[in-house]
DNA sequence: ATTAATGTACGAACTAGTGAGTTCACGTTA
DNA sequence: TAACGTGAACTCACTAGTTCGTACATTAAT
């Protein structure tokens, strides 16, 4: 993709590849085996570089941690921002928007354990974070806008809270990943079964459509 | 409660009470840090005993990990099995079932956070808890005898399955706590708001009656 | 030549687990 | 009844191994 300023065959010095490289591995690491869990000496390891430039160029395992969290969520926004409903009707927006979040988590299995690791560290990193500490929305606000034309249109309730929504939409979606194991263990079903997969897909825009417009 | 042998001032020999002890602190540091972040001296020294005494009655960390587990578990699925719905009908029953819940999991944050590390981990401590693989579940056995009530007197969909309709209720009631952090840190809104509660617990049982009779 | 980037070796602090000996309650025997 | 034996419950200090971080040396680029 970056164009780099030697040739191709030797890029032996080369910040931004560097960088990207522990990024990638580091983020394998830490979604894996969680914040306290993960091992620096295990992630320059599977680098192509060293321990030390982990140091060198994100300061510290924390720092390190952060960054991931930080490219983890931008990479998952830009995504998010390019999802355009704002064409369909009320009712098919809402379902294409619980849709495309649900393709979307699941196909970003990584990104759910982080967010379920910084959970449990209380997202006391994400608040150390500038990038991240307040960082929009664009599903969000996807999702108030739609709320808004079915309201007008007299075809959705008027007592609900886009975020509500989002929060129905995120939990049943995050739900099929995080607590895929311990769900499998007690019921003995796997959640991410391709057989059921469309099936729980259809049930999340059913219950939505039919709470909106009930 | 019991009975000690001994008269109730010195009881500085006590196998159960050691033992109740130990379980109790750790439960609150495997909550709080996770099984990787725990630590076992940690433990020892919120305890009245010494950490020799961990190893004495458990093993080591994992076992005493998995001790943890396995009496939350019992503990929640004992409560559970109070919650009776047999009298009520079928759609009172869907209500009060999810709303038992919600109210269940909020009442019980430490045991979310030990599902959630458990998740983080692959379940391989319940995997490895001859107690818990398998576990069965008195609220989901509930449930499937409440939708086929509801479906015999044709007022609920046939295409329901119990442990789908299981993962949408814990999903939501999961969710506001599991995710509380990292979902306060990017939208600024506490889930467990006790001025937004009731709105939620009465959307979750909305939404459930909503697609289960449409 | 100067500086940015990189590799190696090492160390201080921490952490799970253990070795070895002590105290206590209780039953037995002289 | 008092000395003794016994095993469970308990204490303390220690060790073997791990883990983050860094001092120092080295190489490539401008």
């Amino acid at each position: 993709m970056a164009a780099p300023s030697s040739s191709d065959a030797e890029r032996q010095r080369d910040k931004d590849r560097t960088r990207a490289d522990i990024l990638e591995v580091a983020t394998r690491e830490f979604a894996d085996k969680g914040y306290t869990g993960a091992r620096v000496d295990e992630i320059a390891e599977r680098t192509s570089t060293t321990k030390r430039m982990i140091y060198y160029y994100f300061g510290g395992k924390e720092q390190l941690y952060i960054a991931v969290l930080e490219q983890a969520y931008l990479a998952i926004r830009a995504l998010e921002a390019e999802l355009d409903v704002e064409h369909l009707e009320p009712e098919d927006a809402v379902r294409r928007l619980a849709e495309l979040t649900f393709d979307h988590h699941e196909a970003h299995p990584d990104f759910i354990r982080l967010v379920s690791i910084e959970n449990i560290h209380r997202a006391e990193h994400i608040a150390r974070s500038e990038v991240l500490a307040g960082l929009a929305n664009p599903a969000l606000d996807g999702l108030t806008q739609i709320l808004e034309r079915g309201r007008a249109a007299g075809r959705f309730r008027t007592d609900v809270d886009p975020l509500d929504v989002h929060m129905v939409i995120s939990s049943f979606c995050v739900f099929r990943l995080a607590n895929r194991h311990t769900f499998a263990a007690i019921f003995g079903r796997d959640m991410l079964d391709p057989d059921r997969r469309e099936h729980q897909r259809r049930m999340l825009g059913d219950m939505l459509i039919d709470y909106l417009t009930s």
